[in-house]
DNA sequence: AAAACTTTTGCAACCGGTTGCAAAAACATC
DNA sequence: GATGTTTTTGCAACCGGTTGCAAAAGTTTT
């Protein structure tokens, strides 16, 4: 029923390998030979058959996009920068929701059966196992978001969590803060790891002022909710680091409802800086990441890796910056 | 470098057929043949690349998975929804954003390169078109959250829209206002003139109420915002129904900064009841589009439509109901 | 143990393309 | 116009699988 490449070929009176050719570019064809082919191309409403075509090519134009955080509406942003940028390079998204997927080995399998090109790992919260198998197979892989190494086995896009965590640090001393939290997102998550190990750095430095730390057990509203709701409960600290906004708006929720009041009572920073961080009903002073750089870097990272896929791993940092909103008490 | 069905036969020492066959559900193989193939396969790493086999099976298993709306939060739900539902039907969604695209032609000639085996469109902004683009072209296609007509040309499943705006101005009389307004999505929005449609229906039988419509641009909160800033400097109506939860929080966003209270002043009605609807600092009253069942249907049936090409074309739809909560006065 | 019937297996063609190679055609040069 | 050079074209094999068909092997029946 849709038209073949020998359809065209019959119909233009030509070999197959002349219809082939005028859609391959690079390919030798002389223009007249060029407008038969088109013409009855045009007519047949023939366009190729980009599978059929990996099979001697090898290049499929698929990558996959794999990710396990569905939550957070940070990630809404994700996928719609990524979609888009792969999209521009003539690239297609296989997208992979690995929320309930452990083995590693599973996923490589999938993206191997249906020959993607390369694979972007989109998500803080897979171990760094699951790239790594990817690229034992030879699978080109970026990890954005991934937890930055000095020696990475494979492309890692995203910030530097241990500097995030010493920025927020410095934002509560500078406001004078001396008795203050962390509440990170789940144990498992390397961002949070390297946030609470940055933050905790600074302020070891700083005698008179004493931490506590506790972890929600998912980046989402309700986990950050339900965990400052236990802190509020226990006597909160002055200000807490919040690892991420969405479950720092969980907590400001809860704050609000222990009838306590920010940035007077308890203070709060998160980290994102997602679209709402900036409502005027939610107002959070947090930490910038900049999203859309560190999505546009990947996909150019994984399109270069397509070219030369031995090229050496590299590890890409954006800076980040405190933006100042309501949620923490102003400089004295 | 990966294993072919070739390699295995040879490693095996038996036929390709052979090897085809034991990785072919239903097909003629001895227990003794399966045996050594599947030793064979296990040594080499072996796993058949299914976008070969669909050269000749026709089905790739691999469904298009569009749309464009890319800034409302409860996308983020949808795509999960989706992923999740297609990976347990061991479908891929091959992921769209159609943000920039105008032509239908266009994405269907790529759906087809791609040999999809079927495609949801996953939009209310989407003209119904588009959809039917696919229709014509032999792919089957589910229009989630479609425009539902009384002759439908491919699957729609969503909610009854008109039915919706008819709630929203009976929850409004009820409440006791006179004058009141609606606030759409954009105008081109199937949703949104059919939520109008039956608000104002309903609220055209009621002499003593006064309505005034106006539109925001996008289904976003920067839009609501912008629209309701602009009502409220004109003197707004008593309370409103907004065409979306997103849009929602934008008009209570800029009602607060309005210097006017909600419900007091100005009552607001949204619809979806988003995950965010329900937060504390936010306590929307709305309409509940059950997401996740029209999610769930809209996979089932485009794996029915898979099994069953020419199936007759039909409307799932699914009732909503309004979730009282803070932005509007009780019932007196 | 031969005949009749089933099941399993391999051969070869096919799915829709690409590509190395050599022949054919077109163009340049003298 | 003959010769040399370059470009264009078609042939045929291949990419990694599936599948109809007939031969081979295995079972059952008599």
């Amino acid at each position: 029923m849709v038209a073949t490449l020998r359809d065209v070929a019959e119909r233009a009176g030509v070999s197959r390998s002349a219809v082939s050719r005028t859609f391959t570019d690079g390919a030798s064809v002389s223009a007249k030979m060029r407008g038969r082919v088109e013409k009855a191309a045009a007519e047949l409403g023939y366009s190729p058959n980009v599978l059929a075509r990996s099979l001697t090519t090898r290049r499929t134009k698929m990558i996959g996009l794999i990710s396990n955080n569905f939550h957070n509406p940070v990630f809404l942003t994700v996928f719609d920068q990524f979609t888009r940028g792969l999209q521009e390079r003539g690239l297609r998204p296989l997208l992979v929701n690995l929320t309930d997927e452990t083995d590693p080995q599973n996923s490589v399998r999938m993206m191997r059966q249906y020959s993607v090109d390369g694979v972007i790992v989109a998500s803080s919260t897979l171990a760094p196992a699951f790239s790594e198998a990817f690229r034992e197979q030879g699978v080109p892989v970026v990890h954005t978001f991934g937890q930055y190494s000095s020696a990475p086995a494979v492309h890692v896009v995203g910030i530097d969590n241990v500097e995030c965590g010493r920025m927020a640090a410095r934002a509560l001393i500078l406001r004078g803060h001396h008795r203050v939290g962390f509440m990170g997102g789940p144990l498992t998550a390397t961002s949070t790891q390297d946030r609470l190990k940055g933050f905790a750095e600074v302020l070891s430095g700083q005698s008179d002022i004493t931490l506590s730390v506790s972890y929600a057990d998912a980046y989402s509203f309700d986990a950050g909710r339900r965990e400052m709701l236990r802190l509020a409960s226990n006597g909160p600290q002055e200000a807490y680091f919040c690892g991420d906004d969405v479950l720092s708006i969980g907590a400001l929720s809860a704050l609000k409802d222990s009838g306590l009041s920010v940035p007077q009572d308890v203070g709060i920073i998160g980290l994102n800086d997602m679209e709402m961080a900036g409502w005027e009903n939610i107002n959070l002073t947090t930490i910038r990441q900049p999203i859309r750089q560190i999505v546009n870097s990947s996909v150019e990272l994984i399109a270069a890796t397509l070219e030369e896929p031995d090229r050496y791993p590299e590890a890409r940092l954006f800076p980040c910056r405190v933006i100042e909103r309501g949620t923490l008490r102003p400089v004295p």
